[in-house]
DNA sequence: CTATATGTAAAGAAAGTGTAAAGAGAACGT
DNA sequence: ACGTTCTCTTTACACTTTCTTTACATATAG
């Protein structure tokens, strides 16, 4: 249940030290010295972790290179931290990616108000679309101020949906996206889920406000 | 070649910071702390801004005032910033015109992901060809604006048509693209479609506009 | 003029969709 | 482990929309 937090930091020293303080506050710290391995990882969950700490003093590779091929992959906060104080203020500028910055040397104590003050902040973090609002974190839609009770699959299909309005998803596209492999065309499993997402969100299917059936293809979100 | 963005916030702190950050991402910002100001400022040349990004919590004005009456001269995407979290599901349903919402405080970067998302969207991959313009996404095609009531095969056809102006296409070809193999002379299905096709764009077939028919051979589209 | 091609209304065939209900499966508390 | 409960998938059938075929009027080329 602990936040994980990858953590790339090439001074031993330093990094056992803030690996033991997070430990401490209960997060789940993944650590390399390498940038390298740390990208090969990353490349296998990109979206595991929310927050990562690159130390920009590294090795084999430039630390503005590691901020930008992270931010390829991944949409977590990032906090670059460096002892060249002078750059501070340059390294947002240069438009890595990087989200926030400590200069070297700092308390760890205030990484940690960082890092939560940053959980705080995504957990209320809510996009609108149209008359929904959806919270990723909470795993909530709401319709109206009113919040829906949605199943998993569900969530994840109205999702996907109110993340590219008017879009048309074939029923194989939506398949994939609440995990199977193999579409058979006379699978109705996507039409059912559909069928009760739009009673929750109380649209009429033979004259639909909200989801719209394409004929011979799929579904619509109308945006 | 910048997108220009237009900042209505008045704690000049947050202006700053914000300004730094989307300059980073190269958008083109103008900011105001005097909302007056930026109403006479929109005023100018309203539809100059494709994203408004209106702070709620402003002095001279009240900021739902604001937003009403940016809406009424502009069609921009207005992206309301407030400390007032609890209002967040409301704010859209006032029909105020507001577009999407970020409770105070937020990540730079989650600006910057909406506004980018906004954009992508808004500038979908819409080809225009003549009078028609096609969205593959959306799976629609409009003449002059309006779109049009299409069935799969005859959105496919006329996409076929729209991807190659003025090329002929024999039946067997357009048979092949509404997915059958063995094409019989004497098939009229491709013809009826087509037929379906020039009723609802309003083409008289004895005197085509859009749609030709090559005698002996098939149909080309006039582009 | 004749043979062949095209236009399209209308009827028939085919395919897609909505959803209730039942069965299968997963998750949970005890 | 056990039954309970919630969720997901499958089945079935009514219904809707679309596609194809037929048929006949009209048009074109030689």
């Amino acid at each position: 249940m602990s936040e994980p937090i990858l953590l790339i930091e090439d001074d031993m020293d330093m990094q056992t030290l803030i690996v033991d303080f997070l430990h401490n506050y209960d997060f789940d710290v993944r650590a390399f010295a390498n940038p390298k391995e740390a990208l090969e990882h990353l490349h296998v969950s990109p979206n595991h972790y929310k927050v990562i700490i690159l130390d920009l003093m590294l090795p084999h590779m430039d630390g503005f290179d590691v901020c930008q091929k992270i931010r390829e992959m991944s949409t977590a906060h990032i906090i670059i931290s460096s002892a060249r104080s002078e750059m501070s203020d340059k390294i947002l500028g240069y438009g890595l990616g990087a989200d926030d910055y400590l200069a070297k040397p700092y308390e760890p104590r205030e990484l940690v108000l960082k890092i939560n003050s940053f959980l705080r902040r995504a957990t209320q973090t809510k996009r609108v679309v149209g008359d929904f609002s959806i919270n990723e974190e909470t795993m909530e839609i709401s319709i109206d101020d009113c919040v829906l009770e949605l199943t998993k699959i569900e969530f994840d299909i109205l999702h996907l949906f109110l993340s590219h309005p008017n879009k048309v998803f074939s029923r194989e596209v939506i398949y994939h996206v609440i995990n199977h492999d193999d579409f058979q065309s006379k699978d109705r499993t996507v039409d059912m889920h559909v069928s009760n997402i739009r009673m929750k969100i109380g649209d009429d299917s033979k004259n639909p406000r909200y989801i719209k059936s394409v004929w011979g293809v799929g579904y619509k979100f109308i945006g």
